[in-house]
DNA sequence: AGCACGCCGACT
DNA sequence: GTCGGCGTGCTC
């Protein structure tokens, strides 16, 4: 009987790709694990066991296995079932969803390695030029990467060199896999064995007594090991005795002092965890007894709580709640919002019991937490992390909790599995018979429909924590600010009195700018033209902090030009206003006052985001600039007065959710402002005071902007009653991309008519030398979902059968909002 | 997606 | 001639 196993590949292809392997891998072998297959001429892939049968493939021979990589799964069934939901929904392959969730260093991939051939005999002088390059390379350097003879010989074309170096005997290839993830060994000291007694060690620091530092540390290192009765980290005694780890290696060396090593998860939290909760408060307690009650009837409930009503403490007595059913919860955040403030919050009611996972953690840290959890260990019971911890191999999960719902984030664009955060929660939540909670103060409309619908169960939270009292928000009328000359820059008279009454009490000030169409972009004052990027159809943008010209879609950037490049003259002017340009006019409006920004620019770094939060928090700042990040903030409790710039960017921005958009970023915005005894106060400047979101904003009439948007959704053909595919061809032929896209575009209409859109141009049509076109197709309430998909997968399937059409890119994406 | 292979323009 | 760019096709 021969045994063959179907494998996942981490690469963009539906088909299932079947290797053989012998009886005794059969038995070894079960679905989960990984194996190393090769793949292609020579390289060899981690894949993942997705199938063991005995069916040999009939137009092919398989190949064979290169190893078993482990002994018992990485994955478990229940995660494998929500990837392939993913990758069905999202019409992307299962190997795509697998690159999304597996750590990279689970992914092994080979690497050729030329060696000698220690065999042959070699005379210089049967070599030529490069060839004895390499083997003279070889001589100083066991082995050698493609890349290394790329660089010794300077030149791209190596392999033929190095095929005739392997025809000759002179060399060997050979695939190199290497294990990415390495335990840390973390170092410790104890007090040498010789010194344990206390008569010894009086006698040690007699000895010591004419070395004080050192005399020092052996007596913090006593005082610790008495205190804590646990290992003592190099790090901890340097840090506590105050000596210098030069000091300590003295001691070492001296053997005063011995060192040994331990292996170390990277990821650790110190602390019990506090398990008395804080108390809830009549209101919050009530919303909590809402939501069980939901609970018992429907797997999803949306919490409405306006911003500052203490969402979290609800969440954390729901958590707690699982945790004593013995139970896993997910506490899924934006990317943004996942703070160090808020792990620590958590921390300090769960301990150990938290562990986090996000994209800026390092492969061997999501090794740790994937580990930790295919253990189902206590150190995995609360698993907090943006949209790809969903990915993670859950054991027995009770609850996920979606906080800020209605993020657009959650929505992944490039690369696949384009996936929503929040509806592949609620998929995964189902899988194990689970709860789904979304949070929000200002539900998307999807949600807020849904629970209207009792698809979902509502619960609103309408006080804030505390009593804080509603910022009190004013429109303020641009127009006529502009006629009446009561402008400076950007800033309304009426603007610069609140900030000016704000900051004489002591108070902080968040202006907020949206960077959409803001980015200040370069414009010459005598011909009128701008200087475009090379690769994109779009404008440059200008960065004062580096005085350069960048492209936002491609990253191509140039030194600040001094002459325009059309007419030669010096007459380059920027145009639009980003934050710098606001920074810089509060500044000079508020020379004695100290100014933050915060934009993609000055956070950039790995905690750049955090710094700023942290030193507005601390009050180091006065007036803090910024982009819709600033919506993701904590505690900002001194903050009295909240300025939106221009409301009118985001009310026209060119998207169905626009104005649910703005909505929401204002509320989210204004609801940074005020706290217990002080009513906060929010400006928005804008040119269309009349404009309904606007006076929805004003009023906090959620109720209404949802009925209104509602309306129009269903006037327009859009979701939540509609639901969206966009298809997006891409080619840097601009001709090609027109003649695939209309050929799509002709045989999607045959099927779904007028529910078909486009073929259009998007605003920026050409992106890293790419022409892009979009088709939307838009599916009625009543058509069938997975019919549509079945659909489209037989016209891309013809599609690709047409030579021409085949170069082009095709991206599909799912719920594209 | 990578990555080979092969065709063709462009330089030493 | 040789080098490297790019288009095309395949991967069990
Ligand atoms: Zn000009
Ligand atoms: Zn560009």
């Amino acid at each position: 009987m021969l045994h063959f196993i179907d494998v996942i590949l981490p690469i963009p292809l539906q088909k299932a790709f079947t290797y053989h392997i012998t009886e005794a891998e059969a038995e070894f072998l079960s679905v989960g694990m990984r194996v190393a297959v090769p793949f292609g001429k020579s390289k060899i892939y981690t894949a993942l066991v997705y199938s063991i049968h005995q069916n040999p493939p009939l137009a092919y021979d398989a190949k064979t296995i290169h190893q078993i990589i482990d002994d018992t799964p990485v994955i478990v069934a229940s995660q494998l079932k929500h990837w392939e939901w993913i990758a069905n929904y999202y019409m992307c392959s299962l190997g795509e969803v697998m690159r999304a969730a597996m750590p990279n260093a689970f992914m092994l991939e080979s690497e050729t390695m030329i060696s000698k051939n220690e065999k042959t005999e070699i005379l210089d002088s049967e070599l030529k030029d490069e060839e004895y390059l390499i083997y003279e390379a070889l001589s100083r350097q066991s082995s050698l990467k493609i890349q290394d003879v790329v660089s010794i010989l300077d030149k791209k074309r190596v392999l033929p060199i190095i095929n005739g170096l392997v025809k000759k005997g002179v060399v060997n290839l050979h695939e190199e896999i290497y294990e990415k993830y390495t335990p840390k060994l973390v170092r410790y000291v104890k007090l040498h064995h010789n010194h344990k007694s206390s008569e010894k060690l009086q006698e040690l620091l007699e000895v010591l007594s004419r070395a004080p530092k050192q005399r020092e540390v052996v007596l913090t290192l006593f005082t610790m090991e008495a205190a804590l009765k646990k290992p003592i980290k190099v790090a901890e005694l340097a840090e506590k005795s105050g000596a210098s780890t030069s000091i300590i290696k003295a001691l070492i060396d001296k053997s005063i002092l011995e060192e040994y090593h331990l292996q170390m998860d990277r990821v650790q939290f110190e602390g019990e965890g506090d398990a008395s909760a804080k108390r809830l408060s009549e209101v919050q307690q009530l919303a909590y007894d809402e939501v069980e009650a939901v609970f018992q009837e429907k797997p999803v409930a949306l919490l409405y709580g306006v911003t500052s009503s203490g969402k979290t403490e609800i969440y954390v007595q729901l958590i707690q709640k699982q945790l004593d059913l013995g139970k896993q919860v997910l506490y899924l955040l934006p990317e943004i919002a996942l703070t160090t403030q808020l792990v620590n919050r958590l921390q300090i009611y769960f301990g150990e019991k938290v562990a986090v996972f996000h994209s800026r953690y390092s492969g061997n840290e999501r090794v740790e937490v994937w580990q930790n959890m295919l253990a189902n260990s206590e150190k995995a019971q609360v698993v907090i992390g943006a949209r790809s911890s969903l990915l993670l191999p859950f054991r027995n999960l009770g609850l996920i909790i979606v906080d800020e719902e209605h993020e657009q984030s959650y929505k992944q664009f490039d690369p696949a599995p384009r996936y929503h955060a929040r509806d592949a929660a609620i998929v995964l939540a189902n899988i194990f018979k689970a709860k789904t909670l979304l949070g929000s103060a200002t539900p998307s409309l999807e949600s807020y429909f849904n629970a209207r619908q009792g698809k979902y169960g509502l619960v609103e939270l309408k006080t804030r924590f505390n009593n804080v009292l509603m910022p009190d928000i004013e429109l303020v009328d641009l127009a006529d600010k502009y006629k009446r000359k009561r402008m400076k820059g950007h800033f309304s008279d009426r603007l610069i009195e609140e900030m000016t009454e704000t900051l004489d009490e002591g108070f902080q000030i968040i202006l907020f700018q949206n960077r959409r169409g803001f980015s200040p972009i370069i414009e010459c004052t005598t011909c009128g033209t701008s200087p475009q990027c090379p690769n994109c159809d779009v404008s440059l943008t200008y960065h004062q902090y580096r005085d350069q010209l960048r492209c936002h879609y491609c990253g191509y950037n140039s030194a600040m030009l001094q002459t325009c490049q059309a007419c030669g003259n010096a007459t380059l002017d920027t145009k639009g206003f980003g934050t710098e340009q606001i920074e810089a006019e509060v500044k000079t409006l508020f020379p004695d006052k100290k100014v933050a920004r915060m934009d993609l620019d000055t956070t950039r770094g790995k905690y750049g985001f955090e710094k700023i939060i942290t030193g507005f928090e601390q009050r180091e700042v006065d007036i803090l600039v910024g982009t819709q990040m600033l919506t993701k903030g904590l505690d900002f409790r001194y903050v009295k007065l909240v300025g939106i710039m221009n409301a009118d960017n985001l009310l026209n921005f060119p998207d169905f959710r626009a104005h649910e958009r703005s909505y929401q970023l204002m509320a989210q915005v204004s609801g940074r402002a005020g706290r217990t005894d002080l009513r906060g106060k929010v400006l928005i400047q804008t040119y269309n005071p009349h404009h309904n979101i606007l006076q929805q904003v004003s009023t906090n009439a959620y109720e209404a902007m949802f009925t209104e948007q509602m309306n129009e959704r269903h006037n327009f053909k859009y979701p939540p009653i509609y639901r969206l595919i966009k298809i997006t061809f891409k080619h840097k032929d601009y001709n090609r991309v027109n003649l695939a896209a209309d050929w799509y575009a002709t045989s999607l209409k045959q099927l779904f008519k007028t529910n078909v859109l486009g073929p259009e141009f998007p605003p920026v049509s050409r992106i890293r030398n790419l022409y892009h076109k979009n088709i939307i197709i838009k599916i009625p309430p009543q058509q069938s979902l997975a019919r549509t998909k079945e659909a489209i997968i037989k016209i891309d399937n013809s599609f690709n059968a047409v030579k021409d059409f085949r170069s082009v890119r095709v991206v599909i994406n799912v719920d594209n909002y």
